[in-house]
DNA sequence: CTGAAAGCGCTAACAT
DNA sequence: ATGTTAGCGCTTTCAG
């Protein structure tokens, strides 16, 4: 029996009789056989695998994230190779020097932005790139809609009766930020109330573009310091941020949903603790997606590049003052 | 110039002259040119990239210990393959299907027990295995000293006075756990105080085998039932089985350094937050030397398999009761 | 020191 | 339907 015969049934060629098919799957089986990746992907020209450029601080996002992506990859037989980006300064010499370029058959890029160049060179090798949690018009794009979510989010403490609320930022060079800034202007325009701009505060920090416990926490005394005209409500551009606010109101000796409600954005794993009401992002479907979206380019979709926005789920807990009885357990662990 | 040459100066081969060496060098870099992995892998038998096998549920531990990972690996020029296993039921069909077997030079598991099938198989096919957070004597593992911690956080906790200490742990099936008793138990022995069987509760959940903050809640509300005769001090077995517990403590209208101080394990980001004293685990230390022990195997070590223990620290914050002040400011963000 | 040729394990095109 | 053969892009003898 020849060689070719056995490449055959091992890809589904038609051209082969059942009889020779189940006796070279039988054996094969018997003699735990299996073909060697690299070998067959020398002569596809096909790696059957994804790498998947992360940032490695955002952790819990970009774990729920992978998560999805992993689990959607291992389905159609890809894998998942991971590089984590610490100073995003490097990403394009990083990516270079690795010789990513015939090692996989597609990337993802999580939370980042891509250099030009980087996208004109993978562009040529026919290299599809699919952006999570960041946006590009040549690019497919698997994102949240922040604009509708800090809009919800802001509408929410407004229906609650508050008419100073403020918004906590983190850097505004970040695009999520920038937009869920946007949204919170619209809310407030829409219900008709003063945007006060001693009450729209943001970071120029540039440790992790500000989203940090350190920034919500310096912010939110700054906003503190306000005294009087301090607002009653504030919408805080991201979770971890959030915390580092009710730190700041509790050393101040206010209380959180009493003397000034907040809410967040993300939905963290902290927030459940906190009892912090916030935006939710899907994000382990947004990997799921993700991974489907790079498949399709790799088989050659031709479509045009595509936005594949989620919209963010308010999730109400206690620093909002919508619900202030505690409960009688904490909520559910998420599903593993 | 023949096609052997350029090998040869991409592998660093010394018989070759420093006139074509430099020749061939700048013109692979004006042609941007990189070796094929793929086509390399082939003819060297190599594969230049290791397997993470990580239960994706243990978040935050993980994702440190991978950051240690991938940072060595990069600087060794290896690729890291993710694979999430979210069924350990599932560890083997998964790896066995994956043909993971020619796809890279090592593996590593995380936080995982390995099924006696797989280490026979990859032992055969010379591919190193090393193990992170657990133990095994044929295998390079790479863990923290549980029992160690463990005495130094009930010592702790005696320092300060404690008599009746209590703790709470996840599932005995868990290593991690038995080992964590066992520290608690010498210290107690040490100290010449009491152990009280119905002050040391566990958790027989299946559920990421107790690891929750559900299970630290309930345990917790078990503890306090007992009325007048609850600890003063419990140790518990994981931060966020902590998180539960002080959960229950404040739902129960107690204080906690005050009225029943808590002292948890593994430092996750969480432990920040809730002020909570707790042992801490240098988990991308850890990642950083599984990294360098699989290298090490995988170029031909053939040294007995080695234990690589760390030692657990001792971090003070608020919920033992020996630091009451608030700090004026949060303590500073890790290093990302 | 360098060129030529065999081979890594598989796929795909061409015969039969 | 199946056997044969020429690559895939690189490494590694073996000559020279």
């Amino acid at each position: 029996m020849g060689i070719g015969t056995v490449s055959r049934v091992l890809n589904n060629h038609p051209n082969v009789s059942l009889a020779t098919r189940t006796r070279v799957l039988t054996i094969a089986n018997r003699l735990n056989w299996q073909p060697h990746p690299y070998a067959r992907g020398l002569a596809k020209q096909k790696t059957n695998s994804i790498l998947a450029a992360v940032p490695f601080y955002s952790t819990y996002f970009f774990v729920e994230v992978l998560r999805g992506v992993q689990s959607k990859l291992a389905e159609m037989e890809y894998d998942l190779i991971l590089y984590g980006i610490n100073d995003p300064h490097h990403i394009e010499e990083v990516l270079k020097k690795k010789s990513m370029r015939m090692r996989v058959d597609g990337v993802l890029f999580l939370s980042m932005t891509v250099p030009e160049n980087f996208v004109e060179e993978y562009n040529r090798l026919k290299i599809p790139i699919v952006l999570v949690d960041t946006k590009r018009k040549d690019l497919d794009s698997v994102y949240v809609e922040n604009v509708k979510g800090a809009h919800t989010a802001t509408n929410h403490l407004i229906s609650l009766g508050h008419k100073r609320i403020g918004m906590l930022n983190a850097s505004m060079r970040s695009q999520p930020v920038q937009e869920r800034l946007e949204g919170f202007r619209q809310a407030m325009d829409e219900a008709g109330l003063e945007i006060d701009p001693q009450l729209t505060v943001s970071s120029n920090s540039t440790i992790l573009d500000g989203f940090t416990r350190e920034c919500g926490y310096e912010l939110m005394k700054e906003l503190l310091n306000l005294g009087s005209s301090r607002p009653t409500a504030i919408l805080v551009s991201s979770d971890i941020q959030a915390s580092g606010a009710l730190w700041a109101i509790e050393e101040a000796g206010l209380k959180c949903p009493d003397d000034i409600a907040v809410v967040g954005f993300d939905d963290i794993e902290l927030a459940r603790h906190l009892r912090l009401t916030t935006m939710r992002q899907p994000m382990f479907d947004m990997g799921v997606l993700a991974a489907r979206k790079i498949e399709e380019r790799i088989n050659g979709s031709q479509l045009p590049p595509a936005d594949n926005p989620f919209v963010p789920e308010l999730v109400i807990r206690e620093t909002c003052g919508a619900r202030r009885e505690h409960h009688e357990a904490p909520e559910p662990e998420m599903t593993a």
